[in-house]
RNA sequence: GCCUUGGUGGCGGAAUUGGUAGACGCGCUGGAUUCAAAAUCCAGUUCUUUCGGGAGUGUGGGUUCGAUUCCCACCCAAGGUACCA
């Protein structure tokens, strides 16, 4: 039987069939996840995004292509897949909106989210929109808020490696004191005894505890971003500016919240090890916790009191050690310098302080100190060590002091050479009158006492035993991580459930959560310098009705102030994977039947901007809640992806600055002109420039000569970040407009490695919607007909390629095999079912609104979504002959078919026999012939 | 400086264990169709050439019958990070 569909047989239709399949998926809820199926669970995650007022570009929808089609995959592959999107609404760009234009950022963002949703939808996704989540909603942020207190009431036992309850702190404490605990805790916690705990005031037993807590209120130095108005984290400030808007940060201490992420660093860098994530993020995030291991060692300052500590990873060169160095901030500066070098030493504190942390960085070159006039003494000989102040060493990594070893570091050197100090060399074998060795592995060390003839290992095992004999050190394992700080100043972020009581933070019980954000007539800090929820008139913490009042209330004895500052954007990030399994769970953050069930995520996928940001952060709350019993892995995500970024290709058009002229591209030679930035629609695929619609965009160039080569204007092109101020945007929505959403799926695929940064260039994309145009054409017929070895051949091989490009997330070559497919197909004029039918499955993934419409239009009524895949069958693809490749020197000249069951020696003998193989010899008698059967001929000689 | 990733036609890229380099697509050239255009279809397209060939995967070496693939040294680009003691 043949039949041929009318329908088919018409164009392509890509908007109304588009439009046709989306309205089904939703309305049919066809992506729905259970939380309990007899099917295998696979959970497939983006990064869920903030939804900025931009919209979407072509750029950002690359990452949720992938996991889409990966999450389709698994779906055919008879997985029950949880696919879910939601939005990370809380931030920045709405409250700086707010300010500007004093709309709510409530309403801004709903309207984003809206749009946001409108161009995710027209991209044929197959989200589970049930389980949306948004981390500005009060449902949402209730559990945000839920997890800050669990962390409040927790502390990090270094005994068992994990968190525990606070109330078990207490209850040690009351039994034996803390001289036996072993905890995370403040440098500055006191030692004391049960009974001093008994005589301890409430107030002064609330201090000690927030020393341990694992989320607890410090004066710290802080990042001021006096721009923005507030605080902002390490990893917000790209080169010592605020990476939102590039504003200038100083140093400041204030009263703030911090999360006890150093509690994890070690968890954190052993983890990695057990998670399939990329290596360069790997790598980051390792760079980031910084740890490096040696030793803490205390000088005595001769004539005093006072000790200088130091954190070495050299303390096997200790008997080199010819100075040391403060840094200028450092606490003791003023302590031990003598009242002969006091002024200058002064002068030059003053100075360093005067250099802004970006200065000091810039300029490593130059060598500045200062001698304090006082002397150390080396914990073993007893010499005197002359101490400096110099701004090289930093106030805020290790103790902010270095005992200098000049012969072994090439920063003392350089400054021992700068001051004539001396330099001992202390190596076995080594020349160090030009620089210093700093070569771990090939150390012998001498005239170093007890440490003379070992190597870098033993010496350093030694001298550990020794210092801790004489009670001036121990080994030591120091980490660059620092704490997080967890407040900001601002309005849209999620409230801390916190109240004050004669100063100390208390929590809001969970039953009373969440705590919602107060509405207030100005965004801005108040004029007082407090943070914007300072405006909120009704912001009071009623005990005995467990609610918001009014601030006239405040009466510190039943009423008092709430928290003014709200939390930071990576807040509402850290657990939403979770949150997803349980969206709807308004008593607990989510059930354990559905945790139990979901378990992690098997692939996470997203950008690569988030290594020491969220994807750290993130880890870290899990680990947390790992250790509370709240989640049953201590990691949330076995695989990660990074996409690659989308580039914008720029046009620019040439300005010369002598006349009213603006030249074409070929023409700038020896001209002096300026580039300048044209919006790339007004630019055709061959570069060329519309004249008159530029002159339209841009008034001021109205009166300009533009001056062509070959009658057109040719503009130049330079790949950049896809960015608004660079006129280089292109908007999805214009390209499913034109060319639909399937194109775009597969076009974004065909661009090249997921991985990769590559830039965008619409003009091809006329190369995959006419594969989709083809593809609609080879269904215009279609028939029972036994489909032939020629089709059967074809089928097998793209099933198996596309199979494995999949697991490989290696997209990009499934779309050309695709092509390949449908090319042959159509030579080989294929109409049977058999053959057809599977193939929409294997595109089913990529380009699903067509697969939909094809299967149904080859008689099918339920979604292609379920479909089984396709099984691969070998016996499709065995050949009886080969093509063999015949090369004379390794150099490929002709092809020769032969039979695949032919023998090393008969096939020598056909080649050797072929003219071909006589022409290219031309008399020459061959060295050696390789053959290798099934592969190949090479001939030597 | 250090760490990571990468370097292949005019462009995006392919080549799974060392075995026909440049698949697939864009662009370009020529042709068919058309009053014309769009669309579609066909052919060609790494460079070079005296049309026999010759060269060719950032550069220079090496291993091998054979190297885009493995090894050594170097150059360049992108990203991360930085007086980290």
């Amino acid at each position: 039987m043949q039949f041929e569909n009318e329908r088919i047989t018409m164009n392509y239709n890509f908007r109304e069939i588009e439009a046709k399949w989306q309205k089904f998926w939703a309305e049919n809820q066809t992506f729905k996840a259970r939380n309990n199926s007899e099917q295998p669970k696979f959970y497939v995650l983006d990064m869920f995004p903030y939804p900025s007022g931009a919209g979407l570009h072509v750029g950002h929808p690359l990452g949720y292509i992938a996991s889409d089609i990966y999450a389709r995959y698994k779906r055919h592959k008879g997985f029950n897949v949880l696919h879910p999107m939601g939005y990370d609404s809380f931030g920045l760009p709405a409250e700086q909106y707010a300010i500007q234009t004093g709309q709510h950022p409530a309403i801004t963002t709903e309207a984003n989210i809206k749009r946001y949703r409108e161009q995710l939808d027209q991209l044929g996704f197959s989200f589970d929109w049930s389980r949306e989540v948004r981390t500005s909603d009060p449902k949402y942020y209730k559990w945000t808020q839920w997890v800050f207190i669990q962390l409040f009431n927790s502390w990090y036992n270094k005994d068992s490696n994990k968190a525990e309850d606070i109330t078990d702190l207490i209850s040690v404490f009351e039994k034996e004191g803390n001289t036996n605990v072993q905890a995370v805790c403040d440098d500055d916690t006191p030692q004391f005894s049960a009974e001093d705990w008994a005589g301890f005031s409430d107030r002064t037993k609330q201090e000690i505890l927030l020393k341990y807590r694992l989320t607890y209120l410090a004066d710290t130095e802080v990042n001021w971003c006096p721009a923005l108005g507030t605080v902002l984290a390490n990893d917000e400030i790209v080169n010592g500016v605020s990476e939102r808007g590039g504003h200038p940060v100083i140093r400041k201490k204030m009263t703030q919240w911090s999360m006890r992420i150093t509690a994890y660093a070690q968890r954190l860098l052993d983890g990695l090890d057990t998670i399939d994530w990329p290596q360069p993020l790997k790598d980051s995030q390792t760079n980031w916790i910084g740890r490096s291991e040696g030793a803490h060692v205390e000088f005595n300052v001769q004539g005093s009191d006072h000790k200088i500590a130091v954190f070495t990873t050299r303390p096997d060169t200790i008997f080199g050690a010819s100075f040391m160095t403060l840094a200028p901030e450092h606490e003791l500066v003023a302590k031990i310098t003598s009242p002969e070098q006091k002024a200058e030493v002064e002068a030059y504190v003053e100075v360093t302080a005067k250099r802004s942390e970006r200065d000091r960085m810039a300029d490593v070159k130059t060598i500045s100190g200062v001698f304090t006039g006082a002397y150390a003494e080396h914990p073993f000989t007893k010499d005197p060590v002359p101490v400096w102040i110099g701004d090289y060493v930093l106030a805020s990594y290790g103790t902010g002091a270095v005992m200098a070893v000049p012969c072994g570091d090439q920063r003392d050197y350089d400054f021992a050479k700068h001051f004539n100090i001396p330099i001992p060399n202390i190596f076995e074998g080594v020349d160090i009158s030009e620089e210093a060795f700093a070569d771990k592995a090939n150390t012998i060390i001498a005239n170093s006492d007890f440490l003379n003839g070992l190597n870098f290992r033993q010496a350093t095992r030694k001298v550990v035993d020794e210092l801790e004999k004489i009670g001036q050190g121990q080994g030591k394992i120091n980490y660059r991580l620092r704490d997080a700080v967890f407040s900001r100043q601002r309005y849209w972020g999620e409230p801390f459930p916190v109240y004050y009581v004669d100063g100390m933070p208390q929590m809001i019980a969970d039953e009373h959560l969440p705590l919602e954000l107060p509405e207030v007539e100005k965004y801005l800090p108040t004029e007082t310098g407090e943070p914007p929820l300072g405006n909120a008139t009704h912001w009071a913490w009623d005990t005995q009705s467990n609610t918001v009042v009014a601030n006239e209330l405040i009466d510190d004895q039943t009423v008092f102030p709430l928290e003014l500052n709200t939390m930071p954007g990576w807040a509402g990030s850290s657990q939403y994977f979770n949150r997803y399994m349980d969206p709807g769970n308004d008593n607990a953050i989510y059930s354990e039947e559905a945790i139990g069930y979901w378990q992690d995520v098997d692939l996470y996928i997203g950008g690569s901007e988030h290594a020491t940001g969220h994807l750290l952060y993130s880890r870290f709350w899990q680990k947390f809640l790992f250790d509370k019993g709240i989640a049953p892995k201590d990691e949330y995500a076995k695989k990660l992806i990074n996409q690659g970024m989308i580039t914008g290709t720029s046009a620019f058009v040439y300005k010369d600055m002598d006349s009213n002229k603006v030249y074409s591209k070929g023409l700038i030679e020896g001209k002096n002109t300026i580039p300048i930035h044209a919006d790339v629609s007004l630019v055709n695929a061959s570069d060329e420039l519309d004249i008159e619609a530029f002159k339209e965009w841009q008034p001021d160039y109205k009166d300009s000569e533009f001056v062509l080569e070959d009658g057109k204007y040719i503009v130049g092109r330079e790949i950049e970040k896809m960015s608004k101020s660079k006129y280089n945007v292109v908007n999805p929505d214009h390209i499913c407009e034109e060319f639909g959403a399937d194109s775009l799926r597969l076009y974004e695929m065909f661009l090249g490695p997921l991985e990769q940064s590559k830039p965008w260039n619409t003009a091809g994309i006329t190369g995959v919607h006419s594969f989709l145009k083809k593809l609609w054409k080879l269904y215009g017929t279609v028939s029972d007909t036994e489909a032939n070895a020629e089709n059967l051949k074809t089928l097998h091989k793209t099933i198996k390629k596309v199979e494995e490009d999949i697991e490989n997330f290696s997209f990009n070559t499934s779309v050309s095999t695709f092509m390949i497919c449908v090319n042959e197909l159509t030579a080989q004029k294929c109409t049977s079912k058999s053959i057809l039918e599977p193939l929409a499955i294997l595109v089913s993934p990529y380009a699903p609104h067509i697969a939909e419409e094809l299967w149904e239009r080859l008689g099918h009524t339920e979604s292609i979504a379920a479909a089984a895949f396709p099984k691969f069958d070998e016996r499709h693809l065995v050949e009886s002959s080969k093509e063999y490749p015949i090369s004379f020197n390794g150099k490929m000249k002709f092809t020769l078919e032969l039979p695949l069951d032919m023998g090393k020696d008969e096939i020598e003998k056909a080649v050797m026999a072929h003219e071909k193989t006589k022409a290219q010899l031309n008399g020459r008698e061959p060295k050696r012939v390789i053959v290798v059967p099934g592969r190949i001929v090479n001939i030597v000689g």
